[in-house]
DNA sequence: AGCTCGGGATCAGTATCGCTGATCTCTATT
DNA sequence: AATAGAGATCAGCGATACTGATCCCGAGCT
């Protein structure tokens, strides 16, 4: 370490306030808009950001004089950056003492994305909840889990689902759950005849597709790329269900995640099949927490509820008993 | 977004200076040696606590009273985790702003570990220098290239080396080379009669390894592990050029990177064979930074030439002329 | 042009805050 | 018991971070 005491001293003066002011006048444009914003006069504010332009030696703030709204320089734009994480930080670590005083009480935010919300969550949540009654769970949803990630990162998480299957720094994580792809295909499909799919006879076959910016998305394309064949996209959707009505009506087929598949819903009845032995593709469930977040004993018992939920979904038997009797539809 | 801003106002009062006590303290377990890194008086720093502690709610530092060190509660522990952040992430924000200010002067930190700088760096460093001349590089030698990583994410880095192949965030990089693992031999071995080495001819051979919390050793072993063999490591080194020795002079045999080979050591003499081509095993090596940072023109330029640089250094080559006229010793 | 209005800077004044230095208290040590 | 070392406490002062009033500036209106 080059040592962080003998260059933690140089940010002389600058203080949290003067970063929230920053963050504020960034957020509204205006000095006095940020005042009320953080309940102060608007010369408070000026006199602020006078004083951290001071300590920080560079004009951090533009302005253009006038009615016009103010701006951030380049300089206030760097700095800005570093506000807001540190800000959030400072919110992570009230959260933390929150949650320590709590106890078994008090609040676990939780992040999930569609998929894992339809299977993983509901057993996981009323399990938790007789075990802890006195924790309120708030959810939040995204629709990509680099999202969800993004927020534990930042704080406003505890707890995220996620299926991108790396826990780097500074994210920690368990794996849940490994989920294979399969293909949803009207019932009535010729496909449907065989056993599995190979992904070779996909060429020029109507596809519904997920969004372009999805992971699950990429990782499908790119396995078709590799397949050599070129589907033709004639939808994309976001929302599973959807997705699977699609197919249901005929309209193409789809791969999909297996836990993404709605078994028994009446009016979006597809066949599943799995995918050709040697072109297998499945992601991984897993849940993240930051590593350096108080992980309280509720968290940590979330984390080993959907542990133990994950295992009694049994992930050995859905691909085989769907392969089997393949056709499943009520 | 849940919105910052109405959350943001409840760290009442928790300021940076409070933070920079909190973390003193813990470096030093005493009020008084606290006051005296921070130049303050043993009184200033005792008020600053109870202040912090006052504000966030909670008992921070155990005072057993008496001339016993103090100590962190649970608490304290908690919220320290975020004040080392939050100092350090002040730093960084320092550092970007001089950097932003010096223009095409000031300082570069850039990290490395051992094979990188071998043969990557000089010439980098080198055509660097000769057009940013007022840019001091600051070089970091770290063993592990993931604590290198973590040197950039903490911000006490502006640029490093990688050999981990992933820019997760916060983080991103740059591919520079992908570096073959080969077989470094006794020129006389009898293994070093064939054009390449199978590794399923390794039971029982004697093997010089690096350590074991090495990301480069983890590779070797998992792919001798599914090789099915068991060599047996003889010795673990650090140090490359040591371990090429130990291998010159017939100790055993070693699986290094391509990039690690000391070709032109006059002591160390040794052949090097490529992997049997379904067993090729390469590392990525990048470079990597922070995304929130300020990205300066010399830390662009830096990249920039890293970049020229490994492709000059001409990965297609090597390893067909190692192979080729596979014992290379001078 | 001149007027007006919105928004930021400035300034005086004040209440607060944060530091110092001296003193007090506590506990382990001798 | 006396001592020493470490933190808490307190008075006091100097700095500072607010408020509120005022000034200043540019854009847009008439």
């Amino acid at each position: 370490m080059t040592d962080s005491i003998t260059n933690r001293d140089l940010p002389l003066g600058v203080e949290v306030r003067h970063l929230a002011a920053l963050e504020a006048i960034a957020l509204t444009s205006s000095f006095s808009q940020a005042a009320v914003l953080l309940g102060y006069a608007q010369s408070a504010v000026s006199q602020q950001i006078a004083t951290l332009e001071r300590a920080v030696g560079h004009k951090l703030v533009e302005r253009p004089g006038g009615p016009r709204p103010v701006s951030l320089t380049s300089a206030g734009e760097v700095l800005l950056r570093h506000a807001t994480h540190i800000t959030a930080r400072l919110g992570a670590a009230k959260a933390d003492l929150d949650a320590l005083a709590a106890g078994d009480a008090g609040a676990l935010r939780v992040g999930t994305f569609q998929s894992a919300s339809a299977r993983l969550l509901p057993p996981t949540l009323s399990r938790f909840r007789d075990n802890w009654p006195r924790i309120t769970v708030e959810l939040r949803n995204e629709r990509r889990s680099a999202d969800l990630e993004e927020l534990v990162r930042a704080g406003q998480l505890d707890l995220a689902f996620t299926d991108t299957g790396l826990f780097a720094a500074p994210l920690k994580g368990a794996e849940l759950i490994v989920d294979p792809y399969v293909v949803m295909l009207p019932p009535n499909d010729p496909l449907a005849e065989a056993d599995e799919l190979d992904l070779g006879r996909l060429d020029g076959v109507r596809m519904i597709s997920g969004s372009a910016d999805d992971t699950c998305e990429a990782r499908v394309f790119s396995a078709i790329e590799r397949a050599g064949v070129r589907p033709q996209t004639i939808f994309r959707s976001d929302d599973n269900l959807t997705t699977q009505r699609l197919v249901a009506s005929g309209m193409g087929i789809a791969i999909v995640p297996l836990l993404a598949v709605e078994l028994f819903v009446p009016d979006a009845a597809v066949t599943v099949l799995p995918l050709a032995p040697n072109q297998r593709l499945s992601r991984s469930i897993g849940i993240v927490w930051h590593e350096d977040r108080y992980h309280s004993r509720a968290a940590e018992a979330f984390v080993e509820t959907a542990i133990d939920v994950a295992g009694g979904i049994g992930l050995p038997h859905i691909p085989v008993i769907t392969s089997r009797q393949r056709s499943v539809l009520v």
